[in-house]
DNA sequence: AAATGGCATTGACATATGTCAATGCTCTTT
DNA sequence: AAAGAGCATTGACATATGTCAATGCCATTT
């Protein structure tokens, strides 16, 4: 009876896990489909290379002065990279939630040592490549290359954006086409943050959401 | 007597302007070559691809509404992009000199009109690559995916930690960071052109830079 | 139910940086 | 040689945003 009990609870374990790792895949499946078209055996494939993990709130994925050893794709949850600087206050750098990546990719190519940290604002589950994983999928899947080179770009396209709005805008200008960029995000992770996303302080950030609250 | 001249001034003319072409796509090479191995006949492919152009300091190569068409290689000169703001005041994006790249990549990959004009800060020659013939080239020469992938993680670090300065930093340290990182810029183009990259007033940058020599 | 910690808000005040306007320099063009 | 354009500098002043400190709210833990 204990023995049966046991081994129903495990299976249970089993299956749980299996299909939490299904619907992990499934979504960085489509995340790549999105932009090149795999086939089910490099869809497989892909399988055996990339690590998941589950990481819970508050734990960190890459501490400052590791070397990170990975890029990370967010099937769910939310993570945050940051650094300390000077005085020791924190400098929010991005976000990722689901469908998202995470790097320093920095540290990730060169192998230096990150200046930055990341960890996790919510329980996350994550699929997680390293370099050596990385050169095997480019040289198992010619179709990877492509999609990497497009991501980056895509990247690149919002890096630039990012850039410009926090050179050429006010606070008010930014926390705008921030609610209207990521609503979600605004959501999820506490105001304080996206006050550090948006280089500016978080009185100013409540100054500012008053302000809107009130002219409209 | 006449012809004779004509025609020696016209072949002097020719060599010239291959002369100089040969030097735009051996600046090119080199910089691929950085990256990946190409041979010698998909290097002469290049040759058919790249569009090589000579332009006047003070000309446009691209300007605010059209659609950006071109990846710019400048193999010689120096150029900016820049936006202007609802009171008309400019803000450069990005200096590009021998051995970079200028375009507004937002405006190429998508087809959609720039917000951004890009124009010469001095008498510059360039190779030029657009769709098509980035298509074309990703058709023939697979090294060259590998090539635009690396190309743009650089470009991605770069942006992060340009961001990250203009993020967190005041404007001195922005100014002597830039001095460190582009010396030959600053060189170059003039001072109130380096505000603008860096975000601040030119008022400012002349204070910041006054001050820096009176500590030393 | 009480205690605690994290967080947003608010007020008073400080400061870095921007804006405006004037001056003078240097180089090019006439 | 004169004129003009473009540019860097400087002073006076304005302002957006940061800093510091206090308050109170809410959710979680004990």
């Amino acid at each position: 009876m204990f023995f049966a009990k046991r081994q129903r609870t495990l299976i249970f374990r089993v299956n749980g896990y299996l299909l939490s790792l299904i619907a992990m895949f499934d979504l960085l499946f489509k995340h790549i489909s999105k932009r090149v078209t795999l086939s089910s055996s490099e869809l497989e494939f892909l399988t055996t290379v990339f690590i998941p993990k589950k990481i819970r709130k508050k734990q960190y994925l890459l501490q400052e002065g590791e070397i990170c050893k990975w890029m990370t794709f967010v099937s769910k949850g939310c993570l945050r990279s940051y650094t300390l600087d000077a005085e020791g206050k924190e400098h929010i750098v991005q976000f990722a939630i689901e469908d998202w990546w995470i790097a320093d990719m920095y540290s990730y190519l060169t192998g230096e040592p990150s200046e930055y940290i990341i960890d996790a604002l919510e329980d996350s589950e994550l699929l997680m490549l390293d370099i050596k994983g990385k050169e095997t999928v480019l040289e198992n899947i010619p179709a990877f290359e492509k999609f990497l080179r497009m991501l980056l770009e895509s990247n690149h396209i919002a890096s630039h954006r990012r850039l410009h709005t926090m050179m050429t805008k006010t606070a008010e200008e930014k926390y705008l086409n921030f609610i209207h960029s990521y609503p979600q995000i605004m959501q999820r992770v506490p105001q304080h943050m996206v006050a550090s996303y948006l280089g500016i302080s978080p009185e100013t950030l409540s100054r500012v959401r008053k302000q809107i609250l009130a002219t409209k």
